[in-house]
DNA sequence: CTGGATCCTGGGGGATACTG
DNA sequence: CAGTATCCCCCAGGATCCAG
């Protein structure tokens, strides 16, 4: 069938409704690279996080956080101060996962270079007419 | 600043408009990592490509490969047949990535019963009140 | 077969205001 | 400080039709 996969406790995430699917989107998100990749240096507070992974909205950072949380990449410990204070920091699991991220997105800062010429090749290119 | 990040051909992913979000979105995307997966393999050709990733729509896989393309992941050879033949292909670039994406999926895949786990854990948790 | 062009809808995601 | 709730807009992305 479609949503299957096979009995046996294995996937295939190419299959169209293979539930693996979710934590590929999951982990495939504009911001889930970063926020990790914050938290594999330290466990951070909230505005802490905010404020290292720039330009993400209040909003984005909480439900991405839940939803970490949820899939068990992110724990979250409340600490009953006032004002109330809370540290976010990897899960064993969440660690290994980062690794792979970060690998992505340290990659893409040190080989932007090479995407910028890559770019302006394709653009002049699609200027030009079968010469 | 804040576009900036240094002069001196390093960026810092984690400010707001450094350039390579860019790249990071696109690699950070819901399909790239599977279509880059399945290019891993071996060349495709469109409609291949198509069924060899279940779920993408026409439009999303044209969109993605054009983007995939510019930014020197993917190449895209034209046999002037009839009808026509597109085969597309990872280049030496998007070989190095492939290998972090695919790395991803496959821990997606091979770890999804312990983010069940996690996942019913959560659920459960949320719903007793504190004990 | 490989796409381009169009139409249209759901929800991603920002801004703002309010609570404990 | 760390959220939740609401409003609302915009566009990602599916469906469909068409073309080389």
């Amino acid at each position: 069938m479609d949503t299957t996969c096979d009995q046996h406790g294995s996937w295939d995430v190419y299959l169209k409704s293979c539930p693996c699917r979710d934590v590929l989107d999951l982990l495939a998100n504009k911001w889930t690279a970063l926020v990790l990749g914050v938290l594999a240096q330290r466990a951070h507070r909230f505005g802490e996080l905010r404020r290292a992974v720039g330009g993400i909205s209040q909003k984005m950072l909480t439900q991405n956080l839940r939803n970490l949380e949820r899939d068990g990449f992110v724990s979250r410990k409340v600490f009953p101060t006032t004002p109330p204070t809370v540290e976010y920091a990897l899960t064993p699991m969440g660690a290994e996962v980062s690794a792979h991220l970060v690998a992505l997105s340290t990659w893409s800062q040190s080989n932007f270079d090479r995407i910028r010429d890559a770019r302006s090749t394709y653009d002049t290119r699609s200027l030009e007419p079968v010469n």
